[in-house]
DNA sequence: GGAACTCGCCAC
DNA sequence: AAACGTGGCGAGTTCC
C-alpha cells in the first residue's frame, strides 16, 4: 500500500497523458470580448496617464526624461523619487535599491502615485492576460501547459497560457480576466477544490495529535482561533482571513514574527510601524483594531511585535509541538541521507535547506493527491464516454467543462474519486478529505463563478 | 538582436 | 543564524 518509486513513475507518466488530453481539449477565449476589454482598458490608462502627467510628480518626470519618459519604468521612477526629488526610502528591494512596488508608493503617501497604482494594475491584466489569451488562441480555444517536470517541489506548473495565475481575489481583475474564459455552448464551468489539502497532507506526515483534530473535527477551526489570540477579539471573517494568510500560512512555509507581525499590522490591520492612536486599523463590529489592542495593553507596533513573538512560540513550542519536532527530525534526516522520501513514493535527491527539506513533501504529496484524482476522473471520462471534459488544474483544484445533463452525476463521480476512492488508494491518507465547489450558470464566463451546495 | 538581469505581481 | 515555500511572465534595462 506504500507507493514505491515504481508507483511514482507511473502516477508520473499517467498524469503526463491525463494533462495531454485536458490540453487538446483546452478552452474557449472569448477573443471579440478580449478585444473590447482591451480598448476599454487603453481608454482608461490614456486617462489616467494624462491625470499623472499632470501631477507634481509627473511634470517632474517628463521634465527630466523629455521624450524618453517611460510611465512603465520602475527605474525612472525610482530614480525621479528617491534621486531627484530625494523622498526618504519606505522600503528597499531585495538588493538594497530603493522600491516602488504598490506598498513603497503607498507609504509614501503622495496622491499622485495612486494613480500609478491603478494604471499599472490595468496594464498588468491587459498585457499579462488579454493580450496572451488572444496570442496563444487558436479558433477561439486556448491550451495551457501543465507540466509535471519544472516545480522542484514535484508540484506542477503552467504555461502559454499559464493557467495557473488568472486573478481572482482583486474583483475588478478577476471579472475582466475571467470574463474571457467560456465554457463549449450549452456547457458550463465548474471547479472543485480540495479544501486545506496542505495542512491535512502535513499532518500525514508529523501526526500532531491537535492538528489533527482539527483537521478531523468540522466543529473546530484553527485560523478562527489564530484569529482570536492574535486580535485578542472575537474575529469576524476579515479578521480570521488576516490570521491564515499573515501568521498561520507564513509560519508553515518558515516565516517568522518578524514578518508576521508585518503582515498582520500593516497588510491586513492596516495599522502604522509605530506608537498607536485611538481610531486606527480596520474596523471591526463599529470598533477600530488600534482600540481593541490597546485595551489589552498593547500600545504600538513594538508590543505588537512581542505580542506575536510570544504567539509564535506557543504555535511551535506548545500547540503544535509534535509537528515542530517533526521537522527537526525530518531535517535531521535528510542531512543523514542526502535525500526526502515522500508518501507518494517520490524520492527528492537535492540539495536544499531546512525550510525545503520540510515544505517539499507537503507541498508535493498535496499536489500528488489533486494529481491522482485527476488521473482517475480523466480515466472515467474516457471509460464512459462523457461529453463533460477536464479541462485544467490549479495546484490543490480541477476545473472542467461540464454538460448540464451530466452534472449531478459528474459531482457525484469526482466527490467519490477524491474524497473516498484517494483515501483507499493511499492508506497513508490518515484524515477525511473534502471538496468545495464553484459553478457557473450555462454559457456564464468563468467570472460568474458561485459557491455550490447543491447534492 | 538576443541573453541575462532586476523589479514587480499574479496564483496556490 | 536567519528569517516566506512553489511557480510564470511582462517590462525595462544592460551586456555582449
Amino acid at each position: 500500500m506504500t507507493p514505491t518509486t515504481l508507483d511514482a513513475y507511473k502516477l508520473m507518466h499517467n498524469g503526463i497523458l491525463a494533462f495531454g488530453r485536458a490540453e487538446r481539449q483546452g478552452m474557449r477565449i472569448d477573443v471579440e470580448y478580449c478585444h473590447n476589454q482591451m480598448a476599454k482598458l487603453e481608454l482608461k490608462i490614456a486617462e489616467l496617464k494624462a491625470d499623472f502627467m499632470n501631477s507634481k510628480v509627473g511634470r517632474h518626470w517628463s521634465k527630466c526624461y523629455g521624450k524618453k519618459t517611460n510611465i512603465n519604468s520602475t527605474h525612472q521612477l525610482a530614480y525621479i523619487l528617491y534621486d531627484k526629488r530625494k523622498i526618504k526610502l519606505a522600503k528597499k528591494t531585495p538588493s538594497g535599491k530603493g522600491a516602488v512596488d504598490d506598498e513603497a508608493l503607498g507609504m509614501l503617501n503622495i496622491p499622485e502615485l495612486n494613480t500609478l497604482l491603478s494604471i499599472r494594475k490595468l496594464t498588468k491584466v491587459k498585457s499579462t492576460y488579454l493580450m496572451p489569451f488572444i496570442r496563444e488562441q487558436v479558433n477561439g480555444v486556448v491550451h495551457p501547459s501543465f507540466n509535471l517536470h519544472l516545480a522542484r517541489s514535484f508540484r506542477s506548473s503552467s504555461d502559454k497560457p499559464n493557467f495557473q495565475n488568472i486573478p481572482k481575489h482583486d474583483e475588478e481583475s478577476m471579472r475582466i480576466c475571467r470574463g474571457a474564459i467560456k465554457p463549449r455552448p450549452g456547457h458550463q464551468i465548474i471547479e472543485f477544490d480540495y479544501k486545506g489539502i496542505e495542512v491535512s497532507t502535513s499532518v500525514c506526515y508529523h501526526k500532531d495529535p491537535r492538528m489533527k483534530k482539527y483537521v478531523e473535527d468540522p466543529r473546530t477551526d484553527m485560523h478562527r482561533d489564530m484569529a482570536t489570540q492574535i486580535f485578542c477579539t472575537v474575529p469576524n471573517n476579515i479578521l480570521r482571513q488576516a490570521a491564515k494568510n499573515g501568521f498561520v500560512f507564513p509560519q508553515f512555509y518558515g516565516d517568522y514574527y518578524v514578518g508576521c507581525t508585518h503582515n498582520l499590522a500593516c497588510t491586513w490591520g492596516k495599522l502604522p510601524k509605530s506608537k498607536w492612536r485611538s481610531g486606527q486599523g480596520i474596523e471591526v463590529k463599529d470598533i477600530h483594531l488600534s482600540d481593541i489592542l490597546i485595551e489589552q495593553g498593547i500600545k504600538s507596533y513594538d508590543e505588537f511585535e512581542q505580542h506575536i513573538k510570544t504567539i509564535e512560540s506557543d504555535f511551535w513550542k506548545k500547540r503544535f509541538k509534535v509537528y515542530d519536532r517533526w521537522k527537526e527530525r525530518w531535517w535531521a534526516e535528510y542531512q543523514k541521507r542526502g535525500y526526502i522520501e515522500m508518501l507518494t513514493g517520490f524520492k527528492c535527491v537535492d540539495i536544499i535547506d531546512r525550510k525545503q527539506a520540510c515544505n517539499r513533501p507537503i507541498q508535493g504529496s498535496a499536489f500528488h493527491c489533486l494529481l491522482w484524482s485527476f488521473i482517475e476522473i480523466d480515466r472515467i471520462q474516457q471509460e464512459e464516454q462523457w461529453n463533460s471534459r477536464l479541462i485544467g488544474q490549479v495546484h490543490d483544484s480541477l476545473v472542467m467543462d461540464v454538460h448540464p445533463d451530466e452534472l449531478e452525476y459528474v459531482i457525484g463521480t469526482v466527490k467519490r474519486v477524491t474524497c473516498e476512492e484517494l483515501p483507499k488508494a493511499w492508506d497513508w491518507i490518515i484524515v477525511p478529505l473534502s471538496v468545495d465547489m464553484e459553478i457557473c450558470q450555462v454559457d456564464a464566463p468563468w467570472s460568474e463563478k458561485e459557491e455550490y451546495h447543491g447534492t
